[in-house]
DNA sequence: TGACATTACATAGCTTGCTATTGTTTGTTT
DNA sequence: AAACAAACAATAGCAAGCTATGTAATGTCA
């Protein structure tokens, strides 16, 4: 069989990952945000003052560099870290005024990405399309199972 | 509209980027490969002796991340550069044995990756998803058009 | 309770992407 | 031919992902 990017769902993948980061980036940028810190900040937009532990298991980043993410973020004026009482080695995350305030203006830039991209497709191509994406992730996680089994 | 993650294409893309990135990772590390290096891989085994800009324009790359790549390559035996006779500034991009080796089982690598991340589909929805991420990157370039005119 | 394992976080060091800038050679135009 | 523009490549510097490792606090259990 024949090796060829057309037909490489990897290949497709990572073009239209890059296509779609740098969409959002470009929207995103001029409010100080920026792609890896956005799925963060929608985290934190949900359900506040999580500790970055609590960040690693719902978001799917490594903990090294959701530490290093939140250290920017920080930096930036996005969160503020304090110590927890309940653990001493934990710190509960919290975002600033300004943080919170971009919540509306960063979602409406997102999901103007996803509807630009998508602007292709029918409904129905959209919703499968959706699906495939799901039942494709799905099955990456039905193989790490199997392997740490 | 609420913006949740699994109704975010751009989300669920860039997931599934970086799981596919990961499998392909862990199988071609063993042979000296990685994932920036796998696109210009494929495409010398198809058409050795390229110039710098030759492949920057045949893969959707920056000519920055090009040339450092291209450094990282060399560093590791997979291509020699040499300076070309035509032109003065540019230099031609050459596989070493070592590299040419490799274009086998690299391949099978990423065919047995595809194979894996999609055997939760079926052959309908395996093309339809082909068709579906194909489509929505030529929205992108199309916007791109738009934008440039 | 003391020892050991686990958990939370930080840090070092790497790859792979990006933008911006620079130097050099080539091409074009007057 | 000189001047200017365009093209090729390198480099600096940043973001965001990763693995590996270290440190401190917490939990567990003999």
């Amino acid at each position: 069989m024949p090796f060829s990017r057309a037909t490489s769902a990897g290949y497709l993948i990572n073009d239209l990952a890059r296509r779609f980061a740098a969409a959002l980036q470009t929207r995103i940028k001029p409010m100080g945000l920026s792609t890896g810190v956005f799925p963060i900040m929608v985290q934190l937009w949900e359900e506040d003052g999580l500790t970055q532990a609590d960040l690693v298991r719902r978001i799917g980043i490594e903990q090294a560099t959701m530490a290093n993410t939140l250290t920017r973020m920080q930096r930036d004026g996005l969160i503020d870290r304090r110590p927890s009482q309940a653990d001493g080695r934990a710190q509960e995350v919290r975002l600033t005024e300004k943080g919170r305030k971009l919540q509306v203006p960063a979602i409406e830039a997102a999901l103007a990405v996803n509807a630009s991209a998508l602007s292709g497709l029918s409904s129905d191509e959209r919703s499968q399309f959706l699906n495939l994406l799901s039942k494709t992730i799905d099955t990456f996680d039905a193989a790490a199972e199997t392997a740490r089994s």
